[in-house]
DNA sequence: CGCCATCTTGATCAGGTTCAATAGATGTGG
DNA sequence: CCACATCTATTGAACCTGATCAAGATGGCG
């Protein structure tokens, strides 16, 4: 069992159409018929990728557009009056980001490229006519706000009740679970994302991240390959019973041994 | 400068419409004409009163309402497969509850009375049935949302990088600008959930609790006035100092010193 | 009035932070 | 292409905030 790698995801050219992209399914999982998913795409604009430590809007910016990454990852963060900040999410090649800038006209949180990343630009004008003669668009927008609320607050739970090893495990499953949803390993995927960062999410120091790396390692539950990024998960179950995780009852089978 | 206090909020009686509900304002600030009010306070029901420690509906309960409270106020937790809860939410006379739940047909968390509450109970099936007439329900209910996620990412900033004392700081600011935008005094009110409701929400134990209000009553940034529940806020200043609060631009003027 | 919940306070403990030093990776220009 | 500079990651040791355990105090309610 051959599954492709994150790696893998090339940007599908700047000339393709939304009907025939790759991501489509994935990316606005819309109802929509034909007709509709022509008149969407001719509002996309596909512009050219943005470098890694790119910003690509910043909190209190006017809000512009919805983007749907083809590829790449981006990482989300809100800052405090004071300037600490908290990143509130990490996105991939396939999601949605800027949604919740939508009724405020500001976008609520800073969004940074972690890679090179590339892009579909929806912009706003546009979208909200569209939203207004397709009531499925909303419903769609509505549902993956709602989902967001949920994470979010399962996050909540995460940061005041668990401890590191849960908070860690719990990251990485969600991860796989993620990845391998989109079709990719759900074993063995790149940490696109610096200690700092993962620290800074998991409301732990970095040198905390690291230990619970070496832990896991020395208890063979994950390795690294070639590079600190590079992970691969040797004991789902372990990781899965560490997470006390929501999802548990969709984890995906057969992820003990890879590849 | 005489406020009505929360105490003296009382249900507005069960046969009052929403257009003379002295809560409609704050309600569903909706930009609906009379005739679409007509329509939503025709599918509206007005139920006899939660009791304390009434659960409302559990997570993972089928969706059949939205409620709005009308006096009284009641929490809202997550449970993890393990059983641990994580207080998400706590929302008082005025507030609307239950949103999240439209889109997967379910709640997603589980809502308990904190005291006697009345609600206006708004049924699914006529809501979903108005929102497909009235796009501008559905926009306030993306703005809602949009809230909602704003909020919960300040917590988890919350949860993730500040200490005990800014976290109970932060807690009693947003609670008493809720409280002034409702019209309520800022600086006095009730904390109608337990010392343990409070720790669980804000990730501390009940004795880190208790220990920081009584060191921030021996600073005389607050004090209790007859029971271990009604507070007064003695020096916002410094709970605001404190709190490196998102809105402290916004906050209420002349709150230092007290009715 | 008395019981059980809730709240407060004290003493000890521990998980995770901080500080510090080293090792490894990445990138740049000569 | 390598050498140097910089950024990122790892590991160790000391420290500290908040948790836990334990014992009273308060108070709401039958």
């Amino acid at each position: 069992m051959t599954q492709k790698i994150l790696s893998t995801v090339k940007n599908c050219g700047t000339a393709v159409s939304c009907q025939d992209c790759s991501l489509s399914s994935l990316c606005l999982p819309l109802s929509l018929d034909g007709q509709d998913i022509d008149r969407l795409d001719a509002i996309i604009k596909r512009g050219r990728p943005f470098q890694k430590n790119h910003t690509i809007w910043r909190q209190g910016d006017d809000f512009h557009s919805v983007l749907a990454i083809r590829s790449g990852s981006v990482k989300s963060f809100v800052t405090s009056p004071s300037g600490e900040e908290q990143i509130v999410g990490f996105h991939f090649a396939g999601e949605i980001i800027g949604l919740n800038g939508l009724f405020n006209k500001k976008y609520p949180i800073t969004t940074v490229a972690l890679e090179t990343t590339t892009v579909c630009d929806i912009p706003y004008d546009s979208l909200d006519a569209l939203a207004d003669d397709l009531p499925e668009l909303k419903d769609q927008i509505l549902q993956s706000m709602s989902q967001e609320i949920s994470e979010d607050q399962q996050m909540m739970l995460l940061l005041s009740k668990k401890t590191s090893d849960q908070r860690l495990a719990t990251f990485l499953v969600s991860l796989s679970e993620r990845f391998h949803r989109r079709g990719y390993s759900a074993s063995r995927f790149r940490l696109t994302m610096s200690r700092n960062d993962l620290g800074n999410f998991l409301g732990l120091a970095v040198e905390t991240i690291s230990r619970i790396f070496s832990k896991f390692q020395q208890q063979e539950i994950l390795r690294f390959i070639d590079s600190s990024r590079d992970i691969e998960l040797l004991n789902m179950n372990k990781l899965y019973e560490l997470a006390d995780y929501q999802d548990s009852e969709n984890k995906p089978c057969g992820t003990r041994n890879v590849s």
